[in-house]
DNA sequence: ACCTGAACACCGTTCAAGT
DNA sequence: ACCTGAACACCGTTCAAGT
């Protein structure tokens, strides 16, 4: 749940809250292993600040710009330094995501009634909040956050899916079916977001993209060349409004006593 | 369709066929933009040799391994050599992504009757080639190939949502989320299929994972300590049937008429 | 005309040497 | 005890200099 998708990944976020249990983790064979540990004492430089520090190069310049180097740059020290307060670059991605999930709200209980415009809503939130960090949804992908945060998100979403009255199997898959959907989806709005791609430059591309189907040649690609129009003139927010929609659909009309075919 | 998602990515594949139009593009901004021209005339390293290698170096040891001097030492060369048949490491990888998108076979002509179990059967078919291929999903992620296998495998998808009488704007809708839908999943099913993660190691993971969730405070968590067994319990193969039965109900269910809310 | 060794400007990470 | 400059082993890409 929350897991944006299935996703069991190699490392997972530690919980910083004081009461949780130890996060299990699959093991790492590069050596990266280790925690940071030890709290900060009396220091400028704080997970926090080096975590605030990555997010708004993320926000701003995008993924790639985000190096040790840059971040260090932007506390005023070196890319060494880091590594007294972050294992690994790995390590500080997975704190960056945990932080941006933290920002998405929830508002009020579970209601029954309400279960499938609530999870349509959280959807929603969700999408907004990668929308406002860049293409930070790459790094979203394949993750699955276990921090306080992230587990308040989950147990909200498992909570509306069970009063929603789906059977606890239904429940879990579901979940981690529209975490992966709303993040790959993010993923690849990101892609056209680009700064550096004006809005302008994208109508051509997509205008291009028809004319490219449309001249396609009609004997070999007769539903692509019909099509043309249809198959590149869906803007974003539709294409997100429309996978949602299926997905929510579909969700409701899975039989409370599904399993796979093939066990 | 065919499309990764609703990827409109900011390089494309170019087609290698002689009839087809020129493929549009997003104009980028880092002067990588060159292609490689000219044919290798009477050369041991060509295009497809370059391609063969890169795809072995992902099919062992994953995308991660693939670099510009890894492939040139498997062909016993040095990296500039490749520049001259292939304009950048972005292009390789599209060459890549395409060569394994034609490996998918589609069989039969669309049955109107059948359209639902034919594309339950592609998506089935274009994951076991992901599975192939190591992490190369995750290359594939965000791109739109519209080489000439990649167009075939489109042209199909699109006549069997057709044939299943979907409205024109549902189909285009359609492919792409179904297309997503397989990439993202087999991405991350790559996450824990990587060779140097044993299968007892994720078990144990999953394990951890589970006891981790079941032993969470039980009054903030309720729903995540409850569900801590089928919120670990799916595997694989369960997960990719679920969502994609799912999306296959949800798109049966969609009204003709549908369109976005808010346009 | 074709090819490529060496270099450039980067990475993440480590560690000896400073304070 | 804490911090970090410099180095290590890599990247993708370029280009002058070879044949």
């Amino acid at each position: 749940m929350f897991q944006n998708g299935s996703g069991l990944s190699s490392t997972v976020l530690a919980v910083s809250a004081s009461e949780l249990p130890p996060v299990p983790r699959l093991p790492t064979r590069d050596g990266a292993g280790r925690r940071a540990g030890r709290p900060p004492r009396r220091r400028a430089l704080t997970r926090e600040a080096i975590v605030d520090a990555a997010l708004s190069i993320v926000d701003a310049e995008g993924l790639d710009a985000l190096t040790m180097r840059t971040v260090a740059h932007s506390l005023g020290t070196g890319a060494a330094s880091l590594y007294a307060y972050v294992s690994s670059k790995e390590e500080l991605l997975e704190l960056v995501v945990e932080r941006a999930i933290g920002e998405v709200r929830f508002e009020g209980e579970p209601d029954p009634g309400r279960w499938l415009e609530q999870m349509k809503s959280v959807a929603q939130e969700i999408r907004r909040m990668y929308a406002r960090h860049g293409d930070l949804a790459r790094a979203s992908f394949g993750r699955i956050p276990l921090g306080e945060r992230a587990l308040e998100a989950s147990e909200w979403m498992t909570g509306v899916l069970r009063a929603g009255g789906l059977p606890d199997q239904v429940v879990a898959l579901a979940g981690d079916l529209l975490g992966m959907y709303v993040t790959a989806t993010a993923y690849e709005e990101s892609l056209y977001t680009r700064e550096n791609v004006t809005a302008d430059e994208f109508a051509q591309f997509t205008a291009g993209l028809r004319d490219y189907f449309a001249s396609l040649p009609a004997d070999r690609f007769p539903n692509l060349v019909e099509l043309a129009e249809p198959l590149t003139a869906s803007g974003r927010e539709s294409r997100f409004d429309f996978g949602l929609e299926v997905l929510l659909r579909g969700l409701a009309a899975i039989p409370a006593d599904w399993s796979p075919q093939q066990p």
